[in-house]
DNA sequence: TGACGTCATTGAGTGGCCTCAAAGTCGTAT
DNA sequence: ATACGACTTTGAGGCCACTCAATGACGTCA
């Protein structure tokens, strides 16, 4: 390898170049700021379907922001089987359980071909201590999933099968929109097996709440591309708060 | 009043001198970090049964600590029923959901006479530029507080009404336990209903799990004190691959 | 292109928990 | 001490989502 600190491989972005940027970074860290950011980043080769990023137990060395592709966090039940606790989709971070434990609680998986932005927890440390900017982008992140997972809780303990697809449906057509992509039309990362087992539901009631919702001219879909047909009703379905529900709306 | 800086009213404990200490403060700061610690801190009325300390959409200005007393945060659902997001027992930290949208996501309340810690997170952050421990403290907690929200998601999607309550037990027993208290013998501050709220299950399903329990030695409720009988099997009710179900076994 | 495995759909039947209803118990305040 | 309200317990019945089972569709690889 002839390659220079400044050399990336090829489909390397830097951070300051990169379009997710202003999704991942704190807004208010200067060009130079984020270029020191962008020095302790590693970007390793993509990963393939089903391969892991980290596994649960492994040791805590660093936090993560998808580029491209999916991926999906799990833990084991008693029973062995799978419990999936977290999406994530492009300029979204993970691996921020683990900070106080120092391993990961979770395994991470790619769910299709996946692109990563590793950095490693120490040095972001080191750099959060001369840019207070960053280190509460950081807190915020952690806050953030914190009411996002009471949101789950929520669902999980008071909606039903109906309520909790609608709300999962929005919520990725919120996310999708946030990247600047449609947000009535598109491709579930997830098999139904594991939305159900994402939302607590068995395979069979996902399926069926699919054929109903779209019997009902809700939503259409072939496999894993979904178009949201009625999005009001769909929101309404959902309940819940959230603006995001309104933006959806709005756009649709 | 003739109070001075350093004279508290009576039951006003400095940090120094709090049994809780050990608890909520990161071990590493010195004592002249903790006096600076301790001049932020706000120590109000104690607030009785029913009162609260902030509502959902109240301007986040601080985060609190429970001296004694419990505290219960919840949220409202679509249909304006309460859905309660956690329970807070001595030297626990609340309010640290706020911090990334400026406002509270929850309501917090007294569930009997409590005494609260409040630390304006203003200042919080100002002393945190200062000592890099307290920092990493925050964002341990914080990581803490996902990583069990996420055992929550896993108990609501996963673990049927026995399991439930068992987790539940086991759960309050060994923060009893951490607190220096009895993990045997314990007095609920919740009620059956909140209780059943909070874990997503009726009222009369808590009501009817207690009772079996009972029957089958598991523990002995009068009320809302609850003494564990047959911890072990009350663990591997629990299931789980938590540390803390192994050291209520050994202490039991 | 055909065969295979994986994933998705649909149906039938069951069971766990919820809802509704009523009686019993506890705590508190007058 | 007594009465009231709030909480808890217990029972009966129903519904939603699960389990089990079988068929159908898709994608992949030889």
């Amino acid at each position: 390898m002839t390659s220079k600190p400044n050399v990336r491989q090829p489909g390397h972005v830097a951070c300051r170049d990169c379009s997710l940027s202003s999704l991942c970074l704190p807004l208010a860290l200067s060009l130079q700021d984020i270029d020191q950011l962008d020095r302790i980043i590693k970007r390793g080769r993509p990963l393939k379907k089903g391969e892991h990023l980290f596994l649960e137990g492994d040791p805590f060395t660093s936090v993560f922001a998808v580029r491209s592709g999916a991926i999906k966090t799990y833990t084991a039940t008693n029973e062995g089987e799978e419990q999936i606790t977290s999406f994530y989709l492009p300029s979204e971070i993970l691996g921020l359980s683990g900070m106080d434990t120092d391993v990961y609680p979770v395994s991470a998986q790619a769910m299709e071909t996946t692109m990563i932005c590793e950095i490693p927890f120490d040095q972001l440390e080191t750099l959060s201590d001369r840019f207070p900017e960053l280190r509460r982008h950081m807190m915020r992140l952690m806050s953030k999933k914190i009411r996002e997972d009471q949101q789950m809780m929520m669902l999980l303990s008071k909606k039903n099968a109906d309520e909790r697809i609608a709300t999962f449906l929005i919520n990725l057509a919120s996310r999708f929109r946030r990247r600047g992509f449609s947000s009535q039309s598109f491709r579930l990362s997830m098999s139904r097996n594991e939305m159900g087992n994402y939302l607590g539901l068995a395979v069979e009631t996902v399926s069926r709440v699919f054929t109903r919702f779209q019997k009902n001219g809700l939503i259409f879909a072939v496999g894993k591309e979904i178009e949201i047909r009625d999005p009001v009703q769909l929101c309404s379905l959902a309940g819940g708060k959230s603006v995001d529900l309104e933006q959806i709306i709005s756009t649709a």
